[in-house]
DNA sequence: AGTTATCGTAAGTTGTGACGCACGGTGCGT
DNA sequence: ACGCACCGTGCGTCACAACTTACGATAACT
């Protein structure tokens, strides 16, 4: 029937999206693009870390960078944010169709 | 300005959500309610772990589960979805809107 | 009562991912 | 040219989370 893999891109999402710190960066990028040493800023983890995380956001497509001289900037792509979203509405909305069936189903095995 | 800190819920979700055994459960479950030894079936990993896997995704707010006879029956927590469809709508709506103020300025600097 | 099936959990092992440190490269300034 | 700031990346360490195995509990049979 439905396959039981997920998409690759999905699973590099959810993978990317499992770590804290990860997290903590893309909310913190949420406000704008920002180099590194500002993503690193009161960050528990030091810097080296954080470039870790980011190479990972990237891989995930949740991130883009680009140089801007001296430094790099950091910002949130919309492009991953997107099929992130595609992903969970047609989840939810799925679940919740079978959901009503089984609601149904129970409905009717009490009569 | 904004926490920097996720809702508690949500950390529990993405945390869940950050392993492929769980999505898959959550995949298989997406069929509709089964019993511990059906979602185990045909699994990488042994019926044990998915007990774990299953207890996780339960904190989490994902699944719910009763217990039928024998057996004990699992099932998405249309809950949990809800909240997750929520959080995932916000930030990127949010998300959005930064962007679009950003493309703004750079046109503006362009000039 | 005895047997079988399903399930949860405790205990112990192991892979791996998150981290700090150190280094090298690059770009901008003096 | 020299120093400085920013950044990426090996490399080694370590904690933890995902496993298996073994056991005990409960429920539905004969």
């Amino acid at each position: 029937m439905t396959l039981d893999l997920l998409d690759p891109r999905m699973e590099a999402i959810f993978d990317a999206l499992g770590d804290r710190t990860r997290r903590r960066i893309l909310k913190r990028l949420e406000a704008g693009p920002l180099p590194v040493i500002d993503v690193a800023k009161d960050m528990p983890v030091a810097r080296p870390a954080i470039s870790q995380h980011l190479k990972i956001l990237k891989g995930a497509g949740l991130v883009v960078d680009r140089p801007v001289g001296n430094r790099r900037l950091y910002a949130l792509d919309p492009e991953g944010l997107a099929e992130l979203r595609r992903f969970v509405e047609t989840f939810w909305t799925d679940a919740l169709t079978r959901f009503a069936t089984y609601a149904e189903r129970d409905l009717e095995a009490r009569k």
